[in-house]
DNA sequence: GAGCCTGCGGAAAGCGCTTTCCATGCGCCG
DNA sequence: CGGCGCATGGAAAGCGCTTTCCGCAGGCTC
């Protein structure tokens, strides 16, 4: 039915080996002739490699698989971009699963991975920090390496994996400085489940950062929510409704740590006629696309998203090193509209 | 190295063809205490199918194709993620490319999926209207269909496909009634390029809404552009700049054939400081995930984009028959803050 | 109680490719 | 001018799985 190597070695005259080495590149060399002729039948023929025979035999497959909590969260979306192109350009296919941050599926995810005999597997969601998680899905991932297959983690998820360092911590340090430098002194953070590691990074740069202008962060000030437009929006409204509610006054400055977050935050403010910046100013995390575009423009952190991805794949296809490697992706403080100095009191 | 079903059947004491048929489901049924003992055996050695193995056994793979403009864009990313998620419902890995609307890397993008001999490859990005190129594109996708593959389409690429039908018309000429029963006479429209099908198909939809109300679109009033922020936002200032050189009135209501677009349209507007709604209307096409939070928030029309993925797969997994199977995705108009009736004049 | 059919386990033949391992022919050195 | 080594083509052995095809045993019918 299909055609196959051996129909283009027959057609070319000569052997299956031959025709494998001149078609699929290989340590071994064939005369420049005999190299044609086989390309040409190849050609003639419409020859399409069966990937997963020579997967087979190769014993590892022409793809990468990535992991992350939702392709349609722009943050993963530009990610998922980035590591398309760089295993493209490899000749590669990536494989993306979507897991929604539930270690169980992420555990399923890197199984299927596993079988495919993907040759990389990319970590892009975020570590998590509850240790019986962690054992397993290492444990899995522990499994794959011993097979050949390589994985890097994009933002740490331990030190023993290849990793993209991204400056969560530092640019949460630096978003928060910035604030504080406008004036501000009173802060609001919404961050993500504690049970994930880039939140509480981020967290950690922002009390940084705070810490710079012997500022602290009040209990009540500081929600974890899911890194979702409806999360941001709801923790935005517990704030405002506990500070009404003790009479405390109103943080002039919230930073919610991911971009998506703050679109609600900004739906919920909105919604409360609260003007930002003039009452309150928001700044996000990410940088995402749209970013610019929300009402108001959001002050924001950027990171290299596409980049990020694309260093990733860069990193899993490297021959492997003595140590695993990092390379680091920084983060960038860009102040948009949504950040304004505090209201005189 | 890896355990293999041969380790598994030693193991359990049963031949090779047992432990496959037990554990690999097959039409062949095995008796349920051999069965469980090497479902146990499996467990115990930690056995993980070799999946190429299996494609090339069963010459078929455990994944499916995604053909798309660009993941990282929210309309794309959306339905990614309906086609990855219905995908592993059925066991089945997703493998995407981004093509950039690129007919030729499509063309390679087919090439390699049909190498890796996916279940079926879905169309998601933008039928042609190049002859030249629409006859590679399919000759390639016959090809891959020759040989058991399935192809189906989100939107129409042709009527031997197995489609998701948009309402692009439909929905384009309803939201466009919808303003014009708002009171706008004057309108603009920027769509996509002219080689693009959807971006024909909804350009068309909005002639047909004028044509309810009597009404054309000035040929200065067209403006084709790639769907992206820029070239909304460029569309939008050639249209400003033109009707203001000819000192011909503003439109009052502009519609971009996609919410990205239209975030470009809005961008530019604020620069030059027009009021939207108050001076002039501005609507998108596709609902994307943060239409809402645009400012001011995106009317624009709805699609299920998230459905849409999900039912390209299971048209592509059901069983195929005689005629080319069809299901309807409706749009669904939205409006929100970015469009109001015209000010009088 | 003999003959058959049915149900199920096992042997073995591939699936399409890569890659050793030979075999052959050539160039080159002494 | 003979022999050695290198370069290169070909035969064949897998890679790990599915699936046909056998063969055996047990239960049924008459």
């Amino acid at each position: 039915m299909a055609v196959t190597l051996g129909d283009v070695a027959r057609h070319a005259g000569v052997s299956l080996a031959t025709a494998s080495r001149a078609l699929n590149g290989s340590a071994r060399s064939v005369t420049e002739e005999l190299s044609a002729k086989v390309r040409a039948s190849a050609d003639v023929l419409g020859y399409l490699p069966n990937a997963p025979a020579q997967a087979l035999a190769r014993s590892t497959g022409a793809t990468v698989g990535v992991l992350l909590h939702d392709v349609a969260d722009p943050y993963f979306g530009a990610i998922a971009r980035g590591v398309g192109d760089a295993a493209a350009r490899e000749g590669l296919l990536s494989m993306v699963t979507s897991t929604d941050g539930d270690p169980q599926r992420e555990l399923q995810a890197i199984r299927m991975l596993h079988a495919q005999r993907v040759r990389a597997i990319i970590l892009a969601g975020s570590a998590y920090n509850e240790a019986s998680v962690v054992r397993q899905l290492d444990d899995a991932l522990s499994a794959y390496q011993e097979q050949g297959g390589r994985v890097t983690a994009i933002s740490d998820h331990g030190p023993w994996y290849d990793t993209v360092d991204v400056e969560n911590r530092g640019g949460a340090a630096s978003l928060t400085r910035e604030l504080a430098r406008l004036g501000h002194r009173r802060f609001a953070v919404i961050t993500g489940p504690e049970r994930m590691r880039v939140a509480e990074d981020r967290l950690a740069g922002v009390l940084d950062g705070l810490a710079d202008f012997d500022l602290t962060l009040p209990e009540t000030s500081l929600q974890r929510t899911e890194f979702t437009r409806e999360g941001g929006r709801a923790a935005m409204a517990r704030i405002l409704d506990v500070t009404r509610a003790s009479g405390a006054p109103r943080p002039t400055a919230v930073i919610a740590l991911s971009d998506i977050c703050a679109a609600g935050v900004l739906a919920e403010l909105r919604e409360r006629s609260i003007s930002v910046p003039g009452e309150i100013s928001v700044a996000g995390f990410d940088d995402i696309p749209l970013a610019t575009d929300l009402a108001p423009a959001l002050s924001t952190v950027r990171l290299p998203l596409g980049r990020m991805g694309a260093d990733a794949v860069r990193l899993a296809l490297a021959a492997p090193s003595r140590e695993p490697d990092r390379v680091h992706a920084f983060a960038e403080v860009v102040l948009r509209a949504s950040t304004a100095a505090p209201a005189e009191d």
